[in-house]
Formats: C-alpha cells, structure tokens, sequence
DNA sequence: CTTGAGGGTCGAATATCCTT
DNA sequence: AAGGATATTCGACCCTCAAG
C-alpha cells in the first residue's frame, strides 16, 4: 500500500486492489470522507480538508470519534500551525461543525447504513436493507441466505454485508456509535405517510426551482416514490429542472414521461 | 455455463456558492 | 481574493437475473 507500506489484498474479480491494514491513514481518510458525505450522514462543512486535519491531529481514530469530538479538539486540529494566533481562533468553523455533528445523530437508518461504507451497498440498498431489518443489531445478525430475500441483494453483496459485520474492529464502531447516542431504527410512519406515489420510479436532472436535490428526493421518497440515479425503461418520470444532462436525451429516446417540479407535487396530491 | 440487458454504485471532473 | 464545500453530470464498471 502506497500510504502505509503494508501488504494488499485483492478480491477474487475485482480490478482494485485493497488495503488490508485497518489502520490505514489513506482508508482512514476515505472512510471517514464517505460517512459523513451528502448522501451518508450528511455533515455539513466537513469535507476531505478538515476531515484529514482531524485524522492528523489525532483526533479521529475511527468513524465514531466523529461524535465525541470537543470543539477544543477541533480548533487545536484546525489550526495547528499558526499556534500564536491563540486569541481569534476559527470559532465558526467548530461551532458549524459541532451542530452539524449533532443534527447528523438523528439521521435515518438507511443513512447510517449507507455511511458504513459495505462494498456494493449505496444509498437503495442501504434503504431495503433498512426497511427490512428496522435497525442495525438485527441486520449485523443477518445471514447470506437471509440477505439474499432482499431484492437486488444477490450472493456477492450479501456475503460483503457478513464480512462487514463479521469483522472485530467494525463491532468497535457500531459499540460506540450506540454509545454515542447513534443507533436510529427505521421510521415506518414515514414510509406509510402518503402513498401516491407509491410504484413510480424517479429520476432528477437539472436544477428544480424551489426543490434541492436532496429536497425533491427526500419528497418523493416521503410519498411512497422511489428515486433513482439513472434513466431506464422501469422509470415512471423524469423530473426535468434546469441544465438537465444527457438524462434528457435518454428519457426522450426511451419515451419517459418528463415533468416538472410542478407536476410532481400535483402527482404526489400535495 | 455463457452472455447480454437492465439497474445500480462509485469516482472523477467541473462549475458555483460560502466563509475567512 | 482564495480556499474549501456543495451540487451535478458523466463515464466506468459491477451485480443480478433470465434467456440461450
């Protein structure tokens, strides 16, 4: 491994090779961008800089020292070279970042799941397994063959979620992420609040007038819609916003309906 | 067992927005 | 003004499933 020297590993078919070394300063780095990334745990004005000052400063040693952090170990890993300046330190940065950390404790199971960073398993999956399992002790209890009930969870993912959970130094984490007060179970009302959509297949391109992506998202979803990334037969709509790219193209080609954020919410009987 | 299509995930690239 | 974070798109590639 080029950052730490140690051997690497590589799985059968798989082009990359792996670090195998747990402690790995460049995994470390990694893990920790992706768990508190948009899609994940959604940190707010946490992005690769700070993350690595924080790792640097030794301040971070895994995914769940996130949640225990002080803001005076972020201004000492902030600023830790022009250590005179003591009297006008970046105090917005720490307070930013400290709220954010908070509101992120509250963040939905498939988040959490998502953040954990299991080989193949992003955002729709981490949602199945969430509405499946209800919360993360009886997902870590999952076997293959239960895993594999779980459409589009097929023998490869689910034997990456047993090794994930099978491993010494994640049961460690999740130990004190529940300590740390993170441990959400999955909210059924939210899933049973509105239907209307329930069925349709989204994808989003371009930029809404009022929605964020994460917005429109999180409206769909919260109606019973499932929401995708990319553009195929299966979908039901594409919401069209601003600058669109190539999903448009495709859309068309494919003879998808294309609606507005408008519509949207009419469909939704909003 | 092999192959191909459909779906989905991930990382890179790029443009724009915020904060010091 | 500059550095850093966010928002999106795009392409590469992997997984699953079903048909040959």
């Amino acid at each position: 491994c080029p950052a730490c020297g140690q051997p690497v590993e590589h799985f059968e078919g798989e082009v990359a090779w792996y670090c195998v070394n747990a402690a790995c300063p460049a995994q470390l780095v990694r893990n920790v961008e992706h768990f508190v990334s948009r899609g994940a745990m959604d940190i707010v004005g946490m992005g690769t800089k700070i993350v690595e000052k924080l790792i640097e400063a030794g301040k971070v040693k895994d995914v769940a020292d996130i949640f225990t952090l002080s803001r005076a170990d972020i201004l000492e890993s902030v600023t830790k070279k022009d250590r005179k300046t003591e009297k006008e330190p970046p105090g917005k940065i720490a307070d930013n970042l400290l709220s954010a950390i908070n509101t992120s404790k509250s963040q939905s199971l498939s988040r959490l799941i998502t953040a954990l960073g299991i080989h193949g398993v992003g955002e729709v999956s981490a949602g199945d397994l969430a509405s499946h399992f209800g919360n993360l002790d009886s997902l870590s209890k999952a076997g293959v063959d239960d895993l594999q009930q779980i459409e589009g969870i097929g023998p490869n993912i689910a034997e990456a979620i047993v090794d994930w959970f099978g491993r010494k130094a994640n049961q460690k984490v999740l130990e004190k992420l529940k300590k740390a007060g993170v441990n959400p179970t999955f909210n059924v009302q939210r899933s049973t609040l509105n239907d209307s959509l329930a069925g349709l297949a989204f994808v989003v391109t371009g930029t809404l007038p009022t929605l964020s992506r994460e917005g429109a998202k999180e409206f769909i979803e919260s109606n019973g819609g499932k929401v995708t990334d990319s553009v195929s037969k299966k979908t039901s709509y594409l919401v069209l916003g601003e600058n669109p790219g190539s999903k448009l193209e495709k859309a068309r080609s494919l003879g998808v309906k294309v609606i507005g954020e408008e519509e949207l919410k009419k469909l939704a009987g909003a």
